[in-house]
DNA sequence: TATATTTGTGCAATCGTTCCCGACATACCG
DNA sequence: CGGTATGTCGGGAACGATTGCACAAATATA
């Protein structure tokens, strides 16, 4: 039905050959400016755009980048899309989001489809459940160019972009503890993520630093990062059931600040009288609530424009890289109403 | 670098013809059962996937749609998202998602693209800026499947997919009146969206009912849905600066009810004490808000799933169809706190 | 045994584009 | 006037996969 115009039909149409055509459309000097004049105006007329399946089979590349994310409707990650997206528009590339919903299996899934679509390299920010990452580990080892942000493998040698956040965990622990709290509690995402065990790391260095005891009922894990509303209802439950229970909880993330707000309306729970909250998150709608939690804030945005930038780098380098980069940006930390 | 075998090497490696190991990978019945299972022990051994360029490049089809969404980070079209892929993918297509960020410009060049990746499909929602919808008629009169939804384009002659809008807001229109609210404005996106009109139709029609005469001055438009903070800003303080302010307020939009809400939080405006508000969101994270606000919600993900299967429908259709169908969704009403 | 039929496989064209190579002109120099 | 530059252009192979056609070998039929 839908027949794009080609090279042959310009050469046709003007009684060129196909090649002069091509060369006349890339201004290449070995064609006189009449015949370039005349192909382009025609090419202009009849919108001609070259196939981009042909070029990416000759070319063996197609300019796009696969990228793997949770999911989009988390703010982090539109933000970071947005920085991806406004970094490889640019250099002429295109993006293909694909989400996993926190899923090891649908991870597996995305890779091989976009890996199949031959995308020239991939954006990952690892799923909550996975904990092997063979898959992405064995696309790496062909030759396959990636970067990790937010959720790094450290299994794989490539560029990482991240946020510091066990810096940011320690200083919105450090708030919560100055504001007065001193039972407090940590709702994360599954223990062996990257983001997971550093936000930890500040959450429990900022403890020591105040000579608080570290109770490990205290640090609930959601292996599904908090996609089923039960994981976090069961964990935020057992917190409640203890009898030495916690005033206060920091959350590492923003689908668990949500479920977590989430239990606490439903169990009549408010904040921050009865349990004060304070947690990584990206969400603008978040700030509306009233009285507003305390929230870390991620460059979302910047750490998708480096992350881009990094990958095209490396997808474009001429000789195989060796020497990676290990980025780390700064989170900034939003007090409200605590 | 990255190095993907292909059916010649294959063949190389078994000593047979592309074509027959071509034909043995898709089973095809004159092969002898030795060499099918030889090959595709190979193939599954070194892990061979049929290059989808050069598929295309065959084919004339790239078995991928493409979507255009004002922006991922809302929830309605995230969640419309999740049912295209759902349907998308059970039927082998891919998704390539592109965001307008509610910009006719960006519109267009995202149409552009997505026409030149020859996508076989085109699954739109139309940007709060587009008045002129010439882009992608040409595109449908060269015979490019595309199938509208929620935000639709009557010149073009095609399938629709949207929710009950008109009723929705007559719902949410009564509700605040049943409540006691007299004083309704209405904060709508820019005048010439099919939603707009629909939800403008439905609040007019439920203050006729109740004998409401319509104050022309308390409706008030976002060119830009939204998106520019400033235009939710002056239109909320218009209202407030009118000498016979309103008391409450059905909003159209969940982008716009985000900006409502930060205004009248930087206000120091209180909801519903000050201002009721009912409006269109399908944010979870809207919910949350103490005192929630009611909501109109859209079927988002079925929307998603039925414009998905009537574009497949419509792509691997073997005749031109000129029957075309506009599929309406009721909305549910939340009431909440009010 | 000779011929017809089935079965298994290879050749080559095709999709749209790029690019190496060679074919012409025209121009210039000795 | 013969030979070398130079400037323009066309022919054809290649990228990876599919498929109609041809053709060989194996089997069935007369």
């Amino acid at each position: 039905m839908f027949e794009p115009s080609t090279l042959k039909d310009i050469a046709k149409a003007l009684g060129l050959s196909t090649s002069t055509v091509s060369r006349a459309l890339r201004d290449t000097h070995e064609i006189s400016s009449r015949t370039k004049q005349l192909v382009m105006d025609y090419a202009k007329k009849i919108n001609y755009r070259p196939n981009p399946n042909a070029l990416s089979l000759k070319e063996r590349r197609s300019k796009s980048i696969g990228v793997l994310v949770s999911e989009v409707a988390n703010h982090y990650f539109s933000q970071a899309i947005n920085g991806i997206e406004s970094i490889a528009y640019d250099k002429g590339y295109h993006v293909i989001i694909t989400q996993t919903h926190e899923s090891y299996d649908r991870e597996k899934i995305n890779t091989e489809y976009l890996s199949s679509r031959s995308v020239d390299g991939l954006l990952i920010s690892l799923s909550a459940e996975t904990d092997d990452v063979a898959h992405l580990k064995y696309l790496h080892d062909k030759g396959l160019p990636m970067v990790f942000f937010d959720r790094v493998a450290e299994e794989i040698d490539t560029h990482q972009i991240v946020a510091n956040n066990e810096k940011g965990a320690f200083e919105a622990t450090s708030h919560l503890i100055e504001t007065g709290y001193r039972k407090i509690a940590h709702l994360t995402s599954s223990a062996h993520l990257s983001i997971s065990k550093e936000r930890l790391s500040g959450y429990s260095r900022a403890l020591a630093q105040h000579n608080i005891p570290i109770n490990e009922d205290y640090i609930k894990h959601c292996p599904h990062g908090g996609m089923f509303h039960e994981e976090v209802e069961t964990a935020i439950q057992e917190l409640l059931d203890m009898k030495d229970k916690p005033d206060a909880i920091f959350v590492a993330g923003d689908r668990l600040s949500i479920g977590c707000l989430m239990v606490f309306k439903k169990l009549n729970i408010k904040v921050p009288e009865d349990m004060a909250i304070a947690g990584f998150s990206n969400s603008d709608v978040l700030d509306l609530m009233s009285p507003s939690l305390t929230s870390i804030r991620q460059p979302a945005f910047e750490i998708g424009q480096i992350a881009t930038e990094m990958l095209i780098n490396l997808i474009e380098s001429r000789y195989p890289v060796t020497e990676f980069e290990k980025k780390v940006l700064d989170t900034s930390l939003f007090i409200r109403n605590t």
